[in-house]
Parts: structure tokens; C-alpha cells; sequence
DNA sequence: CAATTTCCCATGATATCCCATAAATAACCA
DNA sequence: TGGTTATTTATGGGATATCATGGGAAATTG
């Protein structure tokens, strides 16, 4: 399955052209080709992710009650989504209210966070990631292939 | 599953290529999975571990709240991860980000770990390990074949 | 037709590949 | 066993390919 990882800083032209990373432009290929855009619901960023992912978000509101406000929600995700084309040179075009969304200037991060990776505006991503790196929360990660045993109380 | 043993001090050349260790590029091959460079979140080095890792985290993430800050953590953890491919001389590129977070000089340091490896720049590993290797905790180690038990609180 | 988008090409920077050498290790054979 | 020959390994240098990005021409849209 899509795996996007790491992080590239790229340029934004005039035009609202960016160079979507060749790696991840790799994993798309692998998957179905299709990228999609949208904001994030709680970071000023963007998501981009795989069509197929999408298709994965829209089995999940089948699966709930149509009129609950967790499926407005979702709903209200799909609307707000964005089909992004990849052009011969490997760029995608930015709409003017994704730009505002996430307050994107000429640098431009893409960061990678597994099945999906995120579009910020280079400063605010510095913050952002900065703040996460200083956290106790990250400096205890610690990555196992089993699940950690509970410890006992003191 | 991969196992990582031993050290091996390498150089790291001016254009940022380094050697990994060919007995590591045998257990990598084994496991016909990808190499994966990242931070250590606790430590001024850099972590070598399988691809299969990272798509473990990303199931995780997949499974908690995209939303919550734990699953920030481990999204910090993806974006700071870079692919490294070994070329056909068993070599890889570290990026200068990476370089600059380990502090790495010419002088290189592989360390396997067990499932992953480490690698430190020598000088600084030499203090690490030092100090380490005289603390009573390692010089009273047993090695025992069944799991540790957790100790309780104090 | 005007505004925008898509396509095509040029360029510099960077990474990847290929080969050469030398050291270290393993294999071999008398 | 001792000495010699093969392999593997680490590392340097140079050639090739890939990538990001700018500019402009053609195509599309309303």
C-alpha cells in the first residue's frame, strides 16, 4: 500500500506550479495515479493522498448512518477535495483558495506521514515540526513491531 | 526477522556517501525490504531499519485519530524519514539534513542494535559507548532466554 | 477574443551509475 | 603448514541520468 515518506521543500512559480517530489510521484504511480487534494480539517496545511484512499473514505460513510453528523463530516471532506493533475514535468497546480487555506508562499514543504503526506508553507511547517521534535511525547517514541506490556502502577 | 550485530567504522566522503557495512547489506537483502534512515528522537544519531517499520507505524496511525497529537508524533516520525538506496558499490547517500542532526564527520560509525542499526559519528560514539560500558547496569547484564519482567514503579 | 492552463524545451544542480584501485578477507594448493 | 592466488570489500574519481524550475508556445475555456 501507499507508503509517502520524508520531507521536500520545492518552489511555487507564478503560476502556482509546484514539483510534486519524485518519490512520492513514484508511489502514485505504483498505486492508481490519481492525487488528490484537500485541507487539512485541523492543521493549515493541504493532505494529498491516492484516489484509492478516497475510495477508502467513501466505503466509510456508506457504512455509517447517512444522517449522523460523523457522516457530514466525512461528507463535507469529499467536498472540499480537490483531483490534482500531474503534468508532463511532474507538477500539479495549486487553486487559489487551496493557496489561502494553508497560507502558502513561494516554499513550499511536502512532508510525508504514511498513507498520505501534507503540503504547508515552509515557515509554518518549521514551527509546526519544532514544536512536535521538542515534546516529551516525541523524544519517549519508541517504535516496536509488537505491542508494548502495560506496566504496572506505582 | 532482521538482526543487526557488530561495528564497523567507515568514511564518509565528500560528496556524503558512506559504506554500509556489507555483513548489514546481507541482512537487508535477506529481508528484501527497503533501507530507512531517521533521527533518533533521543539520541545524536541516526537510525537504519527495514521498510516493514515504517508500514508498521503507518497502520498505527491509520488506526488512531488522524487528528490527535499522538498520531502528530508519529507522523513527525515519517516525515523525518528518508528512503536510502544502496547503489551498486553497497553504498548510500546521507543528506545534509541528516549529517547535521548526528553531527557526522568524515569518520563513521555502524552499530547493529539488534532490529535496527545505528550511526554515529566515531568520536561521539566513542564517549557513548564509554560511558555505557562502565555503568554497573552493563557489567551486572544476564543474559536470559526467556523475556525480561517490567519492573514495578518506585 | 482574453485569460488561463497545458505542453514543450532549456538549464543548473544533484544524485546515480560505472570503473579503477587498494586493502582486507577468504580460498587454495603444494 | 606456509605461501600464493582469488574474492570480497571499501573508497576515490569521473561520466551519465534524474530532478526541480524557469520561460515560452500551443491549446483550452468561457
Amino acid at each position: 500500500m501507499a507508503l509517502f515518506l520524508s520531507t521536500h521543500d520545492n518552489k511555487m512559480d507564478a503560476k502556482g506550479r509546484v514539483s510534486v517530489p519524485a518519490p512520492f510521484r513514484k508511489v502514485l504511480a505504483r498505486a492508481d495515479n490519481g492525487l488528490i487534494l484537500y485541507p487539512s480539517p485541523d492543521k493549515h496545511c493541504l493532505i494529498g493522498c491516492t484516489e484509492e484512499r478516497m475510495e477508502f473514505i467513501a466505503e466509510t460513510i456508506d457504512q455509517m448512518d447517512q444522517n449522523s453528523e460523523e457522516a457530514a463530516v466525512y461528507m463535507q471532506l469529499m467536498a472540499s477535495a480537490h483531483p490534482a493533475n500531474i503534468d508532463s514535468d511532474g507538477r500539479i497546480m495549486l487553486s487559489a483558495s487551496l493557496i489561502a487555506y494553508a497560507g502558502l508562499s513561494a516554499a513550499v514543504t511536502f512532508t510525508g506521514v504514511g498513507r498520505d503526506f501534507q503540503i504547508w508553507d515552509t515557515a509554518q511547517y518549521a514551527d509546526y515540526s519544532a514544536k512536535i521534535k521538542s515534546s516529551t511525547a516525541f523524544k519517549q517514541t519508541q517504535i516496536r513491531m509488537s505491542k508494548p506490556q502495560h506496566k504496572e502502577g506505582s
